[in-house]
DNA sequence: TTTT
DNA sequence: TTTT
């Protein structure tokens, strides 16, 4: 239970396609750059000025596989999460702060672009997700979700077992999108 | 007017009085820190954790004089506001990014203590604006807001007129504050 | 899932005691009238004129179960759900259309006093339920949730065990509600 | 100011074209029937069974002439506003209450169909905006808004002068599109 | 740093 | 970095 609201609502377009991880245990974990647009008058010259926000998004769960397999670059799409501030350290060892978005079960996601919302059969080639880069240490933004404690590997994996042999382990509504 | 939505909507509780600057032209800017709680089921001892999220919220205008007036430190709110993320200079040079609450004109603020809440008997002594700490230039997190195009001059200032020669805007929280 | 959003937020003062229901299974139902207040200048006088808008609410769950344990006629609340118009039959035999905000499990609940919210030390005698005015079988925008195909029994009832000959849980607000 | 917080927030799609009215001053209101879709779990039979809300929409102003001008049947739209509960008479005297989501100054509204958001080109033969039906006094839903006290004519008519010959009503803005 |  |  919250004693107190935090709650944002957004509608938007993604910058760039969803990067998905997987949690040690196998959830999903995705994050989106999402930008809304404004536009306002200037004082000076009275014109309209267009003004993008950015915004990092973080997303859980069913909700993250969902956006992970449909949305793309360019996807509109509302999203309700919360705000969230994590510290971490930047290379010179100082605390840096980055607020995200996060979108967890008490979270909503909504396509609206026509295609794919509740379609989705565009997606052919089915996105492959994002090949696993060489992690090569840089120092991240990128937030470590689903440590539990005695936990000693790094941040996100491939699911479960990562990319040995692995059966497959999530995707399971390849056929039939759930919204 | 918008080609997107941004809308932020929290209800907590102030950490510290309000900070009132003014701009130039002596619109009223607030900073406050607002606190929501949430608890969660920690997963592995199944026990209730609080925990605090802190945000960091920028009124401008009216409302910014409301809260200036009548908000102070435990006051619990409502406020509705959109995200911004801003760019400044830490004192190594190297970009930092601080997201703020804004609060403007499209935004919504709401007293939720039933002292105070319409009534504000204790407007009398005004507030006394928390005394302008003095400044020890350090590169901070203050927005910069109310800045015309060709206006040197620095940041806030104190209301129109100010008190003579006021060599310092404001300047506050000293040492690391998580934005 | 959705293919929408359909989100009510509420921030007002019950107008009377919250009336406790339950499904048959023993799930408790709450209803709470809740205002809302605004004011508007009048475009003739120029003067504020205080608006007053009345929400019929209804609630599920462990929510309901707070709610009707803790609030109280004047508490001011927090409130997340969504809209639903139910039809119903007037006595006329003409269909009627009442709009509720529910709020499931889904939706939220803020208690904004500072009394009760957390600690509810008044909840050992249990409010008694505002006792079960004799019904005088007007049809009512009582809601009839919870009812599964092939139930025959009227609406709610007593919670799990309760019943005996009771001679009628419902009905309320005898004469006129604005809904 | 609002003393309290009253918001509804919509995502979904018109039932039909809207329909626009104008008060006797000439400001546009438009009625808009908005469909919003949620699909939830038949606990009977396990399927998932879609529900479909209706919502009534009430827009004012600028935001009320964008609407009649771009949306139509179908059209996905996101809206932001109020509850209100009017009443009014049944042909048979009784009181009649009827919800509405009220979006007016406070209010938003973005269109969410890649066609027409920013471009509408297809409005080519602009709508006609339905014409005036001839007022045979039916026991309406419609609210009667923009009534100044003193004025006895009925509801809506069309901009000033009526329905007559009528040279073109609004539409200002006929070129660039404010949004 | 708040609140319960 | 998106979208119109």
């Amino acid at each position: 239970m919250a004693r107190g609201v935090n709650k944002v609502i957004l509608i938007g377009n993604l910058g760039q396609d969803p990067e998905t991880r997987y949690t040690p245990n196998g959830n999903a974990v995705v994050n989106l750059n999402l930008a809304t647009d404004e536009s306002y008058k200037d004082r000076q010259t009275g014109q309209m000025v267009p003004k993008t926000e950015w915004h990092r998004i973080v997303m859980f769960g069913k909700i993250a596989e969902v956006a992970g397999q449909y949305l793309r670059k360019g996807s509109k799409v509302y999203i309700e999460g919360k705000l969230q501030t994590r510290k971490w350290q930047g290379q010179d060892g100082q605390d840096r702060y980055t607020t995200e978005v996060v979108v967890d079960i008490n979270g909503q996601m909504q396509m609206l672009d026509s295609r794919g919302a509740g379609g989705g059969m565009d997606q052919g080639a089915p996105q492959g997700r994002p090949q696993p880069q060489p992690q090569q240490n840089q120092q991240p933004p990128q937030g470590n979700y689903g440590q539990q404690s005695g936990q000693q590997g790094g941040g996100y994996n491939q699911p479960a077992g990562g990319q040995g042999n692995m059966p497959e382990p999530v995707d399971d509504f390849d056929d039939d999108i759930p919204f």
